[in-house]
DNA sequence: GGGTTTTGTTCTTCCGTAGAACATAAAGCA
DNA sequence: TGCTTTATGTTCTACGGAAGAACAAAACCC
């Protein structure tokens, strides 16, 4: 690849772009659209837009909707939809869960399956194996109908994007796995998920609530505390993975090089002071403690927790602001285990922030919480697959 | 703006984009192209991309070189090259220096002025009345027969962009500055030049070294050291600005909590042991004192001054290993006063990012030092209004 | 029931590229 | 010298896609 510059456009660029748009548009509205809306919206014809959109519902990704009457003068619009029979499926493999969830055009969860069990040091052949029934089983649901667009895999470490390797997944204890290979075995058909890093995934849900949704925030930094932290950068919706893919550890950026030692072989990273065991271990509470209970003790007092809960979002606050100083985020959100940690850590975070931030005169970081569904990543994967049919709606037409 | 998702593409869209290709394709190139060359780079017919060829040429945005016979068979080609004809101007305001440098579409700098001053505390008024003069003395000069596509002035701080604001910069000890319109006032015409920052300016001239052809490097982190420390996120030639375009404040995260109190109101700043000032500081030598006697001092074994290299080296790599965990870049470009201390910085510092960066087992980042010539902030800027005629070369051509 | 209003369709025109044929300008070779 | 070969550049027709205008459809209003 990289020939030069791309290829040159010819009238069916033209009209493939258009597509995409017409599809884009109708998948960005947050209410269905008639075939006259989506000509104001893309700025064509009426003419143009309704042949661009007959192409899409002959082609499945788009649906015509039940005319209903609204009481309005003129002819009544027919609604038009992403098309419910295009789906993908998104799986996640994580130290304390398998995940397999089938999205359709429209976002909506068809079918899911989670099991919650903890991997840590398992098998790789054999965990893949097992989520790789779960898929299967899901698939032979009540997914039937559904065309598969493609699939995703969460991973929670290094992935390398150009030879799919799951490089080093330290939560796991896995290492150099070629988890699609050992995955693509157990699912149908030739069906390759794409993996991806969870944390990468898990922010597309932030920055779109449906494929081509944009969701609320369009720039920020997504933070997925599990036993360790993993996170993403999302600049203008889109994910900063990186020229490699291995973007978003801000697990290891240093807080104190004077610090404990990390696993990393680095010092005074931030997994140290916020990740799920440093938090717990700090607070002299057993791993398997839940963050609703540290957020009990916390409010009931206990000094050791409190501590240890200061000292978490004092670490991150020196880490996070680090980051936002580079890429200029205006927002920050808390998934994973610090998404529940959020109450006891916001003022303090946000405190820092607007403190160690330079431009935070002008604007001030502001410091939200997810509350989704477990399992993020799965839905990231999906939507990642989902997206790539917005991108080019002509491969699906054929 | 942002009405909703772009705009439909008709038939004249599909003319712009080409030209817009076939413009970057002479300009990327290394070697003047001819049309046939054009055709098969952009995967057009020879038919088209001799029509798109002529309208570029008619335009002033190519010029047909002298065919000169080669020794080969068939018809003799003709040599296409960036108009020659078409220029930008670029600004720079520094603490040490004022700079105008006139650049053409090929690279090349047509004239230039720098003047070197002391212009720390210095009435902005005052001092972008002179930097206009000297643009306007530039533009007398033998760059009449340019025709100006635009211009852009960098500074060292905070600009907002939509506003076209100077917000702060602590160097100069400027603040709430409508440099564009001090400076537009001194100016011939309508020149507006467009400010930005100037870190993010001069990383342009090392992610390409004309006009729409890149340098070896796509993805790199640059630093500007300055008196104080600013940088730049390239990430696939492209600037990442951020948002708001504050990004790129390396110099301000946070090496060491405990560490010194910075003007900005945090504490152990990266600039805090790798500025100008901090370092020499630390060095105990006079602020004067150029990059050069300060290695030459350490080669000499001078103690204090070593230390003072090897805090800021460290410094350096706490601060680059964590920014380059986020963002997955795979080398670092030294700029401003740390190009000149590369020598003695980059052992310590590659080693520290070895040990770092959690992805260095697999890709180790590389330290690299420019070596250009002074004032690049004016040249990126200059480089900037032309990238914005390759974009849209169509606006040129009427 | 006729006028109004909005949606959706049909038809012609225009424009840009593809593709093929042709013209041009050199080198190679007998 | 003249013919062949080769690559460049130009001319001409065909095709495909969007614009624009006119028309058909399906509701509301009075």
């Amino acid at each position: 690849m990289r020939t030069s510059e791309g290829t040159g456009a010819r009238q069916s660029t033209l009209r493939s772009s258009n597509l995409a748009l017409v599809l884009r548009t109708v998948c960005a509205a947050d209410a269905p659209l008639s075939r006259a809306d989506v000509a104001v919206r893309t700025g064509t014809t009426r003419a143009t837009a309704a042949r661009l959109v007959d192409e899409l519902v002959a082609g499945g990704l788009l649906d015509e909707g039940e005319r209903l009457a609204l009481p309005r003068r003129g002819r009544p619009a027919t609604p038009l939809l992403p098309g419910a029979r295009i789906g993908a499926l998104g799986l996640q493999v994580d130290a304390g869960l398998l995940a397999a969830r089938l999205l359709d055009l429209r976002g909506r969860v068809v079918a899911e399956r989670v099991e919650e069990d903890d991997l840590v040091g398992s098998d790789p052949a054999r965990t893949l194996a097992r989520l790789g029934a779960l898929a299967t089983d899901l698939l032979a649901g009540p997914a039937g109908e559904l065309r598969l667009a493609g699939a995703g895999l969460a991973l929670p470490g290094l992935v390398d994007a150009e030879h799919d390797l799951l490089l080093r997944a330290p939560n796991l204890g896995w290492s150099d796995v070629d988890a699609v290979g050992l995955l693509a075995a157990h699912l149908p058909d030739a069906l390759r998920p794409a993996p991806g890093n969870e944390a990468d995934l898990a922010a597309r849900t932030v920055a779109e609530t449906a494929p081509g949704r944009p969701g609320p925030l369009r720039d920020f930094l997504y933070l997925s505390g599990q036993i360790g932290i993993g996170g993403a950068a999302v600049v203008g919706g889109r994910v900063m993975t990186g020229s490699a893919g291995w973007a978003g550890e801000v697990g290891h950026v240093c807080v104190d090089p004077d610090g404990p030692a990390c696993r990393c072989g680095s010092t005074g990273c931030l997994e140290q002071y916020a990740g799920r065991h440093a938090l717990l271990g700090a607070a002299g509470l057993p791993l398997d403690t839940t963050p609703a209970e540290v957020v009990d003790r916390a409010a009931a007092g206990d000094a050791d927790v409190r501590r240890a809960l200061d000292a978490a979002a004092h670490a991150l606050g020196v880490a996070l602001a680090g980051v936002v100083n580079v890429l200029d985020l205006p927002a920050v959100v808390l998934g994973g285990h610090l998404a529940a940690l959020a109450g006891p850590l916001r003022p303090r975070l946000e405190e820092l922030l607007g403190r160690r931030v330079l431009s935070a005169r002008w604007r001030r970081p502001v410091v939200a919480a997810v509350t989704g569904p477990p399992a993020a990543g799965a839905t990231g994967a999906a939507l990642r697959a989902l997206d790539d049919v917005l991108a080019d709606p002509v491969r699906r037409l054929g």
